[in-house]
DNA sequence: CGAAATTATATTGCGCGCAACATAAGATGG
DNA sequence: CCATCTTATGTTGCGCGCAATATAATTTCG
């Protein structure tokens, strides 16, 4: 009724929206560039995962990746399949503990990483967007997240 | 192999995964708030739209929606489906044009709106985020898809 | 006018995300 | 040692997103 409430749940007032549209854009961007590697945008992000643990460790836990990516194993369990049956990765029970699936990168899975590599270059090239207002505007996101997690923590309390 | 390009494809410092983590940790935090009105995220951006176009045009094009929200009809048209059988919109040919869906908002549709007005405000709140940074973050998101939009129309061209 | 091109929406198929539930293995405590 | 609890992963179902294709109506143009 009033002017002011008029504009509260206009579109373009949204940041839900503006984050919504942002992420929608930037996955869509990857989708070309990812498809020459024959992976998904959340299966990227998986590799991501293992790749940055390669070296250190041998194996990562399903748990693992949930708790890095933030998603569950309704997600995880089908898209680790799929790239098992792309060559890209074993999944096997850890014998010490039976419930524990342990992730590890196959030769393919680890050399595919190279490749990758062109990735994060590609895509800001393309766009004129400063370097610095990019990393600004990630650590803005970072802080966002943080602050969500914190209010979803304090109201389970 | 070198140190700087193992840092290249660190999970942590890619802006496209700040982005993915922050939109699903804004609409996980919609989804308890969303589900009181029977309204999933998508579906109430939706309801946004037709809420703006409400008073100024008595009906939305299939279209129109699409265009605001950048989504296509494959995402929309079983959507407008549900909220139709949820009695919030009716869906009809315009007589005018055969090709054309209108969608229009039903009087359960349109009242929904005043029990929306309260969503903005109960989202900040519970989060110690001061407002002007996430007006500002909200700027930059736009600034970001504007600039993916132009490097995708002149990679096309 | 009539064929071809264009426009608007619908359908199909697949891969997420996530809630809810299931299963099986390991830990715990009487 | 055995019932109970907890932990780790799997399964099912549903609603997006999006590519590819289909259908039907309108427009364009020879």
């Amino acid at each position: 009724m009033n002017p002011e409430s008029d504009q509260r749940l206009a579109l373009d007032n949204q940041l839900c929206f503006a984050i919504y549209a942002a992420n929608r854009a930037v996955t869509a961007r990857y989708r070309p560039i990812l498809s020459e590697l024959g992976l998904t945008y959340p299966q990227y992000l998986v590799m991501l995962v293992l790749w940055e643990a390669d070296g250190a460790v041998e194996s990562v836990r399903v748990s693992e990746i949930g708790r890095r990516l933030r998603l569950d194993t309704g997600t995880l369990t089908p898209l680790l399949k799929r790239l098992q049956s792309n060559g890209l990765l074993d999944r096997r029970r850890d014998p010490a503990d039976e419930r524990v699936v342990t992730i590890t990168l196959t030769a393919r899975g680890r050399e595919m990483r190279q490749r990758a590599l062109a990735i994060p270059g590609q895509l800001v090239c393309g766009t004129n967007l400063e370097p610095d207002r990019l990393l600004a505007l990630r650590e803005e996101l970072r802080s966002l997240l943080i602050a969500l997690d914190d209010a979803a923590g304090s109201s389970v309390e």
